[in-house]
DNA sequence: CCAACCATGTAAGCCGTTACATGATTCC
DNA sequence: GGAATCATGTAACGGCTTACATGGTTGG
């Protein structure tokens, strides 16, 4: 699934710039399934339009630049529909952190643990993006993506936290040094781990 | 993280070729976390002997074609565990299947329960390979990125089946309905499911 | 005052993909 | 006889990333 197809499908949503797609991808109800830059969403949006798939309002805004609104014409909702109607490409995933911990014996203890925390942080900020998009989702299939978001994402949290450090000498802590939060701003969100 | 590194990182596990490089990232422990095609694994080992990471020797074999064994020289060993030792880069993640569930009300019931269906089956061949995986990890760390993997696909394959198909019109079928398997061949891995 | 947000784009270059090229062996 | 596995590579092309370029507004 090319950027092309992305704004594509970001438009079906509804009308909106290339700042504002890039923003629904970075927090919105696409975060945990696209990724795009600008510098790719801008061209796209350009070749989107010379194939006449969508079309572009300028809207010029008080105190703010002026921004060009992009909307999906028939032949482009046709196309996008087309789009998911043959086959799905397959899902792309790379972890540099799975990589790292896969090879947890290679660094010192202390990495490791830093490595875990930094994930868990990671998966509460996931957790509370998507949450938000779950809440304002307006169709069952956008309920739905944004539920296996978090059933993913609440699966890996409750791994990093159920399971010992890996390579560590306390792999089997005392209860009492368990509990620990590494990172108090964030432990209001976990609060999130058991909305739905 | 570039196929590069990659292949450095695998070549840690003991010294193997490009073609087995390949296997390992496909059907092996890296299976649901790396990604890389034969040309671009090629190229890239070239580029790490040059840089003295690895070094080769050429092995000839009965029946079978000539191949190149690749191994980590102490320098690859030292760059790699200081790219383990500096910032670990964001995952990617992109699912064009994600896209067409959160579309699914442009589309036919039918196909959203197709898709469904076919997503499970891709859940249920993650899970056995990395069940794989698992069972053969010989350090902490490759059981820790194995089980995290089941953990997730575990509760992507629950969501599957607990959650009724989205737009579609029995979102409530009789219990009698819900229970058929949508591929038999595959319902001899669901066993799998409840080892570890 | 500095950071972050809003807003759109271009240019250069790397990276990786598909497709091509070759060829023996084994299993169904 | 055909498909899959083992085994290594090249060429062309496309896509995406980083960096650059610009500039007003809002909030701490």
């Amino acid at each position: 699934m090319d950027v092309r197809t992305q704004c594509l499908g970001l438009l079906m949503r509804g009308p909106a710039s290339g700042y504002a797609l890039k923003r629904l991808i970075e927090n919105g109800p696409f975060c945990h399934f696209l990724e795009a830059s600008f510098a790719a969403i801008y061209p796209a949006l350009a070749r989107l339009t010379a194939d006449g798939l969508v079309s572009v309002t300028e809207e010029a805004q008080d105190r703010r630049p002026q921004k060009k609104v992009y909307a999906v014409t028939p032949a482009g909702r046709e196309a996008f529909v087309a789009a998911l109607s043959g086959p799905i490409e397959d899902d792309h995933f790379r972890s540099p952190w799975l990589v790292a911990l896969y090879f947890a014996d290679l660094l010192p203890p202390e990495r490791v643990k830093t490595l875990i925390a930094e994930r868990k942080d990671y998966c509460l900020r996931q957790i509370a993006l998507i949450s938000e998009a779950r809440a304002s989702a307006e169709t069952p299939g956008a309920r739905y993506a944004a539920e296996m978001g978090l059933a993913v994402f609440r699966a890996e949290f409750a791994y990093l936290t159920q399971t010992p450090v890996p390579g560590s000498a306390d792999a089997n802590p005392p209860l009492a040094r368990q509990r620990k939060s590494p990172n108090p701003h964030l432990s209001a969100a976990v609060s999130v781990l058991h909305d739905v």
